[in-house]
RNA sequence: GCCCAGUUAGCUCAGUCGGUAGAGCAAGGGACUGAAAAUCCCUGUGUCCGUGGUUCGAUUCCGCGACUGGGCA
């Protein structure tokens, strides 16, 4: 098997559902083991499920479920962690005949899997203190002083706000001695959002599911009052008392950052937070829409009415 | 009924010593290669409550009216 199903689309769009509907009716109708794999950058950590919406355990019974729960929050993942462990578990997947769902909205994790990344590495944690006083001593200035001599290219590429891209490029110069510009340059030619020519020899079959904006509206705030009703207040309560700091990265994401500074009386009621978390919801589907837009080929679909479709396009994928 | 205060962008509000107005949030668009549910960029939006007056000119000053909030009866 070396036939790989991409399931996107924005949040809160019947990923999950869509997938496991899915995968129940490849094994039944035909007879291809089926596996799902994820790729949501947040579904990774094992302590966060309610405000991730995670698909339970109930959920997660009939088909095997993979690259969930795989991480601590104590020690956030990357997208080149993801590729790495990814990318085995996958060819493993195929080795085995298995029929592999991808499904996800995390567009960037996706391409990295697809269409890879810049030969890079994480810097040391020496390197990383050396820069990071440097910009606390001298600011931003500092790093660009840096870039101006080692990678001017870079500058051109980057708003002079966008301090955390800028730091990247000083610190991947400073680990790689190598210019990160040279190497945006030579995959820009790739076509980096053409996915019908992928770094793996894998048949993508890219499906897509979206819904007209009013009624995704309606989904996300029902969904974000659903989980409060479902115990997000005591996930985050339990995480307290279980050490964590909530300071830790992946509590920075939508939910439970502002879940968070409820508890801490940023707001004047939970319905306040609830319509924030919805608003922040509503905003990522929009980006995640706009990076979803590039890429190609792919085939768009309802969710709430295109299942019988759906099926279709893989059935006559997988047949 | 009387006395205050208010009425300006979708929302909360600033402002114009009289020359037709601007912030935050929201909205729309975009970028994106080891933080990506993160981070960053661009863009509007107006009968300045109505009406009469003063004035070359009123959203701004004055009168009247409407509505909202508070106080007194």
């Amino acid at each position: 098997m070396n036939k790989l199903i991409v399931l996107s689309g924005p949040t809160a769009t019947g990923k999950t559902k869509t997938s496991i509907e899915m995968a129940e009716k490849i094994i039944s109708k035909l007879k291809i083991p089926t596996v799902i794999v994820n790729f949501d950058s947040l579904l990774f950590y094992k302590e966060i499920s309610i405000g991730t919406a995670k698909p339970t355990l109930e959920e997660r019974k009939n088909i095997p479920h993979y690259m969930i729960d795989i991480e601590s929050i104590s020690s956030p993942m990357n997208a080149a962690d993801f590729i790495k462990i990814g990318e085995a578990l996958i060819k493993d997947l195929m080795a085995q005949n298995k029929c592999v769902i991808l499904v996800g909205g995390s567009a960037f994790y996706l391409r990295a899997l697809l269409k890879g990344m810049y030969e890079s590495s994480t810097p040391s944690a020496e390197v990383k203190n050396k820069f990071d006083s440097l910009y606390e001593e001298k600011g931003i200035a500092a790093i660009i002083d840096y870039l101006k001599i080692h990678d001017p290219e870079s500058l051109k590429n980057l708003h002079p706000n966008d301090h955390y891209r800028l730091m990247r490029a000083a610190l991947h110069f400073e680990t790689t001695k190598t210019k990160i510009s040279d190497q945006k340059n030579a995959l820009d030619e790739q076509s980096p959002y053409d996915f019908s020519e992928i770094i793996h020899p894998w048949k993508v079959l890219h499906l897509y599911l979206d819904l007209p904006k009013d009624q995704h509206f309606e989904v996300i705030k029902n969904r974000t009052q659903k989980m409060f009703n479902d115990g997000l207040l005591d996930e985050i309560e339990a995480l307290a008392k279980l050490g964590f700091t909530l300071k830790e990265k992946p509590l920075s994401s939508i939910g439970y950052k502002e879940a968070i500074e409820l508890k801490q009386g940023h707001f004047n009621s939970i319905n306040e937070c609830v319509e924030r978390i919805s608003i922040s919801t509503r905003q990522l589907a929009k980006s995640q829409r706009t990076f979803f837009k590039k890429i190609t080929p792919k085939l768009s679909f309802n969710p709430l009415h295109d299942q019988e479709k759906i099926f279709s396009a893989i059935e006559l994928f997988l047949t």
